[in-house]
RNA sequence: GGGCCCGUAGCUCAGCCAGGAUAGAGCGCCGGCCUCCUAAGCCGGUGGUCCGGGGUUCAAAUCCCCGCGGGCCCGCCA
């Protein structure tokens, strides 16, 4: 895609970047690019960049300058470049970069967006990756927008990219709930979702559990502070026992009595945890794998309604059967890192970092951040969580012969993640430690109520879905009446799914995210439906012109007529540059920006310049090259981020 | 106690990494616009001690230091 290349190079930051960078020796074209601004209005001209901040220490300036906006002026998009109160500023010449544009346009069509990468790497994107105990909910869901998300970016970008889901079936949780499963010795009803029934069957064994542990520390209350806490403490829990009871009683009293029953839950609970990492119960091991193949069924169901589904589905048990995990203890063992907490085998990571300090720079980690030894191995034998991810970690290079692998993961996970990467190196997979990123994003909130998955409370990802279709639907309804239920639904599901997903990667992920639901599914400016409804606007031109775009019969005079029409103009052809950047900076959230300017450009210009009645041949045209070019970026964009385009809302 | 992240309009957020022109959007609120390609739209108005205090600089929302407020992490949990 030869013009797609030529168009990104014509963007004014990258004609900038080049031609500044020529005269300028030791100034990076990403600095300029990063400088490059549009002008406020009262200044005139289109594009600035504050040129005297890159002159510092130069000599000559003035004939550095003049030298400068000479090379500039040889560019055919550029009309005009100025010095002003420190400043460089160009003029675009519009009718030029509409060629160039539209050119571009009409060779590559629907493959208009980025230019490949000079550089394709073969990229692991892991997401979502929830503990299978209880349905998706909001938290995962940012995870998975953006995991999903990065990769279509990626892709987009000439990427070779594969997502996967890390099935975490060996810790404690899953343990709990499979517990809780064999004691409720029944299947999932028919009507509902198996996640969600296994969520209220995970809340109320760990809710009745915690129960019992409190009421033990109440025996044992030494002080009237310590009995206090457990009176206060079994006080809640008997209010959460409560709540989970009136949603499905028969389910709780069935669980009530067979867990009062056993003496020890926590001594069981241990034993099953065993039996399933060594393999030691046929029994056990079947209901771990069934219990979490349930729950897995209802997250599928949910992340293909979102669309984004992953490609591979990893076992963490898989892992520990085979010997990836042995294999990295056994490599671990070798190094002169190997150090003893409390008699449980470790990794002192802190020896590493002052042995080998350049994996601070190497690795991004924080210089006076202290890394507390990372335990392998508990004194019983059994590997943890840190242990068996620096295995997953290794097979997801090896599985997809990977150069990068990207980890979506919540920030609160952090250390742990720095302690993968440096366990990595510390085994002497230095390469791989510097190529796994930790994609870390902040909670998600919903005002006015907290969440917890071991006492079942919790906002779903299905609950926040339904909620958006069915404010869509309403909406829907009044507009089309005429439509078929069918008809009326299909663009209620697409407007309320697309709803969520904008919003959730529409943030900064290191910003924690407030999740307000109303406003999610209020469909004005800034939301997807409003990208939708401007993609059904350009779309619709299009579809009552019912003719191929006349590329032979523009008029390029009819690109700076007007000023609105020539904006959107110049907004469109930085499509390439600003995708690219957004995809190798892994920030959807600048691509989401563009495209909400885009769509606010293109309504603006809409209802005054009137494209199906205009007369003169060669406007027509011109007007029909840039909705079919709008048209197209708006399609791409959302699929992008994996929101339908419909073609009518 | 130590570390990481966040703090910008009543609310939700861009801008900070890469310092530069009078700090931008959306929501909300007030007032207008459908014989015309979709009014989930458009136009106008309203709204800011950029958490506080110092410092660096010709220039600070942006960099540095000291505080304040909120979230998270510092387990033989995951």
């Amino acid at each position: 895609m030869k013009q797609l290349n030529q168009l990104y190079e014509t963007t004014p930051y990258r004609l900038l970047a080049k031609t500044i960078t020529r005269h300028i020796p030791g100034v990076e074209e990403k600095l300029v690019e990063y400088l490059v601004a549009e002008i406020p209005r009262r200044y005139g001209g289109d594009y600035g960049i504050p040129i005297m901040r890159l002159l510092r220490g130069v000599q000559d300036r003035e004939e550095k300058i003049n030298a400068i906006i000479n090379d500039l002026k040889q560019s055919p998009v550029i009309r005009d470049a100025v010095y002003t109160r420190g400043y460089l500023n160009i003029d675009i010449n519009e009718a030029e970069l509409a060629k160039t544009l539209f050119n571009t346009v009409k060779a590559v069509g629907e493959e208009f967006g980025p230019p490949k990468t000079a550089k394709p790497e073969r990229i692991v994107v892991e997401h979502t990756s929830a503990n299978p105990t209880h349905p998706l909910h909001i938290g995962h869901a940012r995870n998975m927008c953006l995991g999903d998300t990065l990769a279509r970016m990626l892709r987009k970008r000439g990427h070779i990219v594969q997502t996967r889901f890390y099935i975490n079936d060996m810790g404690r949780q899953v343990a709990v709930l499979v517990y809780g499963y064999m004691k409720a010795s029944t299947k999932p009803p028919e009507n509902t979702k198996p996640d969600h029934w296994l969520g209220l069957v995970y809340a109320i064994t760990h809710t009745l559990i915690d129960l019992q542990e409190a009421k033990k520390k109440l025996k044992q209350a030494r002080t009237h502070e310590e009995y206090q806490e457990a009176v206060n403490e079994i006080d809640k829990l008997m209010a959460a026992l409560a709540k989970l009871r009136s949603k499905d009683p028969q389910l709780f009293d069935k669980l009530a009595e067979a867990i009062q029953q056993d003496p020890d839950p926590e001594k069981t609970i241990s034993r099953i945890m065993q039996e399933y990492e060594y393999r030691l119960n046929p029994d056990t091991v079947k209901a771990f794998r069934e219990v979490v193949e349930l729950c897995l069924q209802g997250f599928r169901e949910t992340m293909k309604r979102v669309d984004a589904l992953p490609e591979e589905w990893d076992w963490e048990s898989d892992l520990a059967w085979t010997s990836m995990v042995e294999k990295v203890i056994k490599e671990a063992l070798r190094t002169p890192y190997i150090t003893y907490k409390e008699g449980a085998l470790a990794l002192d990571l802190q020896k590493l970092l002052r042995d080998k300090p350049y994996l601070y720079e190497k690795l991004g980690i924080p210089r006076n951040l202290e890394i507390p030894p990372l335990v392998l191995r508990r004194s019983d034998g059994t590997t943890l969580y840190p242990t068996r991810d620096i295995a997953y970690t290794i097979k997801k290079f090896q599985a997809f012969n990977a150069d990068k692998v990207i980890n979506v993961i919540a920030a609160e996970q952090r250390l742990e993640q720095i302690q993968v990467r440096l366990a990595l190196a510390a085994i002497g997979r230095e390469k791989e430690a510097a190529n796994t990123i930790h994609y870390a994003y902040e909670m998600v909130t919903i005002p006015g109520r907290s969440m917890s998955g071991r006492r079942g409370e919790y906002i779903t990802l299905d609950e926040v879905i339904e909620a958006a279709i069915a404010r869509a639907r309403q909406e829907v309804d009044k507009r089309y009446p005429e439509l078929t239920e069918e008809e009326r639904q299909a663009i209620a599901e697409g407007v309320g799914i697309g709803a969520v997903r904008y919003s959730l990667v529409s943030v900064s992920a290191t910003k924690p995210l407030t999740f307000n639901i109303d406003e999610a599914v209020n469909f004005e400016r800034n939301t997807a439906p409003y990208i939708q409804y401007t993609y059904a606007r350009a779309y619709n031109i299009l579809r009552k012109h019912n003719a191929p775009i006349p590329w032979e019969e523009i008029d390029y005079t009819a690109a700076g007529e007007r000023q609105d029409r020539r904006t959107l103009l110049l907004l469109a052809a930085n499509y390439p540059y600003i995708y690219a950047k957004a995809a190798d900076e892994l920030k959807p959230e600048i691509l989401v920006a563009y495209i909400n300017k885009l769509a606010d450009k293109f309504n603006k210009w809409y209802p005054t310049d009137h494209v199906i009645r205009e007369q003169d041949p060669g406007k027509k045209a011109f007007k029909l090259a840039l909705v079919y070019t709008i048209k197209t970026i708006l399609e791409n964009t959302l699929r992008t981020l994996g929101i339908p385009a419909l073609k009518r809302l």
